[in-house]
DNA sequence: GTCGGCGTTTAAGATCTGTTAAGAGCTCGT
DNA sequence: ACGAGCTCTTAACAGATCTTAAACGCCGAC
């Protein structure tokens, strides 16, 4: 049993729905409790004892929409939102009134728990409030940097890296291709203002490239780019496609 | 205009739609290409000119999910599905496959805007409402550029340039067949106002034409023009744009 | 043809990056 | 709280790259 289990409260009108959802997400190891109107759910919702909602818009007492209004203004629990077939504008409201995302009805009850398992990643509280960005996992060369198991493979081989290289990996990756400056890097990766003469990232790529190795042809992955900061080069895009298809 | 626009790419085989989508979003300021069919709209995803692709599952020549997964190979380009209502198990399979978002067809165009809009926000990590350039990749006689993968080709063999003659062959190849003074070459090439006495940029032209040698009938790629600057001599074409325009 | 201006090239010095190593600082287990 | 071990920062030197200076040569003007 692991210790931490997801926490989901589901809020729908339909029992027959509640049911489903409740042995669906339960054989996945969530925790599951249900409310069947806008009202208990609301209050269930702002006990704080749930990571995570999945909310039908139409409900008896006070619509999902009413709902997710009133949680918005003091609750940071994620709200998954479930729509009728056709109301785009539900959608579009439910987005702007601050949902995370949402399902149509009906829905394959195995996207919802893939769904409710990225929203879960998405929304894992970050230290200093700052949003928690989704963990990616980036696959390019022969690399895989995985954010999500803070993992970093070399043709399935793992390499050790120290959290300031994970970080500065895992940004060079999200802007491969794309030139980044020191000032960025430091506030990014080591999380302060960069001043003239801190050289810690460049110590700090020194130290990757040789973790990471050069790719072929000999040449660097990461280039610096002088009185400016690096590059993560991308991988070689293959020209004509054409002919291995 | 803004230079920095939102460049997205459009792949879907239905005329309608791709017309609507062009109208749309260029109402909201994105630059818009679109592809009927798989295999172009796949070669131009690689071209590196676009930040997001809206790609259809349904596609002639390859399908929307065959060519996602050849895109993720070695893109970090963003990726929006567009699934027909109904097929779960499309969504399922983007997602896993690495989309970043899907719609459901038929939808409403404000919702597609509203998700574009999140999906740049999450994948840039630069500062909201800049938008980073795609890296582009030129080629010219027997030399290709890639911004992307920082690398000089001559007939497949590897040039090595320093920071500023990339920056310098880049600058001229972009402006391949216009005239280029010393004042804008300082400031793009090298980050800071031309001075008078300033002859940087000619070391730099001499090193690079050192490097790249002469054309095959003897005649100097980068001609000076006196008193003004510079010009790289043939017009460039952008790898794989001119197909299917 | 000669002169002057401007581009080209070479070379030297200045500036920036690469790498190593030492020790300061932090984390974790005891 | 303490120490071991790991990580990060700082410092120093090596090497690469850029700038500046100067010599040279080409070309047009006269």
């Amino acid at each position: 049993m692991p210790n931490a289990m997801l926490r989901v409260l589901v809020v729908d009108d339909d029992r027959e729905v509640c049911h489903l959802l409740n042995v669906f997400l339960t054989r996945e190891g969530m925790s599951v409790q249900v409310a069947h109107d806008g009202r208990s759910g609301l209050k269930l919702a702002l006990s704080g004892q749930h990571d995570l909602v999945v909310l039908d818009v139409m409900l008896p007492q006070l619509t999902g929409l009413q709902m997710l209004k009133e949680l918005r203004i003091n609750s940071p629990i994620g709200v998954l939102m479930l729509t009728a077939r056709g109301e785009e504008v539900d959608r579009i409201i439910a987005l702007e009134y601050g949902a995370d995302d949402y399902l149509v009805k009906p829905f394959n009850p195995r996207e919802l728990v893939a769904r409710i398992r990225a929203l879960e990643r998405r929304l894992r509280p970050w230290p200093d409030g700052e949003i928690a960005r989704a963990p990616e996992r980036f696959q390019i060369d022969d690399l895989i940097l995985d954010e999500g198991t803070r993992t970093c493979r070399r043709e399935q081989e793992l390499i050790d890296l120290t959290t300031a290289e994970f970080e500065l990996l895992s940004f060079f990756l999200r802007c491969s291709g794309h030139i980044v400056n020191r000032k960025e890097l430091s506030k990014q990766v080591l999380g302060r203002e960069w001043s003239p003469f801190d050289r810690s990232i460049d110590v700090h790529v020194s130290n990757l490239r040789r973790k990471l190795g050069a790719l072929a042809e000999g040449a660097e992955r990461i280039r610096a780019i002088r009185n400016v900061g690096y590059i993560y080069a991308r991988p070689v895009t293959i020209v004509s496609i054409a002919d291995h298809m």
